[in-house]
DNA sequence: GGAATATATTCCTATATAGGAATATATGTC
DNA sequence: GACATATATTCCTATATAGGAATATATTCC
């Protein structure tokens, strides 16, 4: 099978660099049309609107005409799943003493197993 | 172009919902086993080692043998890119009243644009 | 050394891009 | 209506999978 298409889900969405570029200039909550979007990224207009269409395919952008533009506005909250995702993670990197701590730890055992062994570490 | 691969960087690499699995594995921080994954998911062998071996390359986890297994551990400080990336979208979704209000403002002014325009929404 | 166990690697295939070029569609202006 | 502007879509191609099957490698045990 190959990969999963990039519509399928969020995550799939924003793996691409150029797409999380996207979001970026969307960031700030506002409507924002194409070309503003080609003009600030330096893209070319056919991959803006490929990639502004894959993001509103899975939510993360929505579109609404006007006059000869289409606004698109950043839709955060599809994006909350991402970060209730890796927000499970967030206790490794913040507490610094406890993870300096964890880190030694596992180093020692670690040269510990491989003097035991005689393997060296990979 | 095609798609960036997975081993470019921590996004491309947890797009894959059986990697997120594989690292759901992983997430109490100890080390196991590829065959207690495999187990676990009840995915094929080779399938597991292939995921732990991206997750590898992008620095996700981290691997040393212990005699004929390979314990693999979470180097979640790697995810905390995401994290730091998505995180700036927090506020879209925390302040649950703003954001009640800002959609209510904006489905009113689509509502207006629309009617003036004579177009029906997306 | 040989069998068993654990894990990685190779080969193959169907599929999904992402970008570039060209074109289509819609809207505004005169 | 003709032309310009804004955006989307289609076609093409090189590339990167992810999974399955088969195989290779490493380690332990007897």
């Amino acid at each position: 099978m190959a990969r999963a298409a990039t519509t399928t889900d969020v995550f799939n969405a924003i793996a691409e660099p150029r797409r999380r570029d996207v979001i970026g200039v969307l960031a700030d909550g506002r409507e924002h049309a194409v070309g503003e979007v080609v003009v600030r990224l330096r893209m070319a207009q056919p991959a803006v609107s490929k990639h502004l269409g894959v993001l509103r395919k899975v939510g993360v952008v929505t579109v609404i005409r006007r006059g000869q533009h289409r606004m698109y506005r950043l839709n955060a909250a599809e994006l909350k799943t991402v970060h209730d995702w890796v927000r499970t993670f967030e206790r490794y990197w913040t507490h610094q003493l406890d993870q300096i701590r964890r880190r030694a730890e596992q180093k020692a055992q670690e040269r510990l197993i491989s003097k035991v062994s005689g393997k060296k570490e990979e």
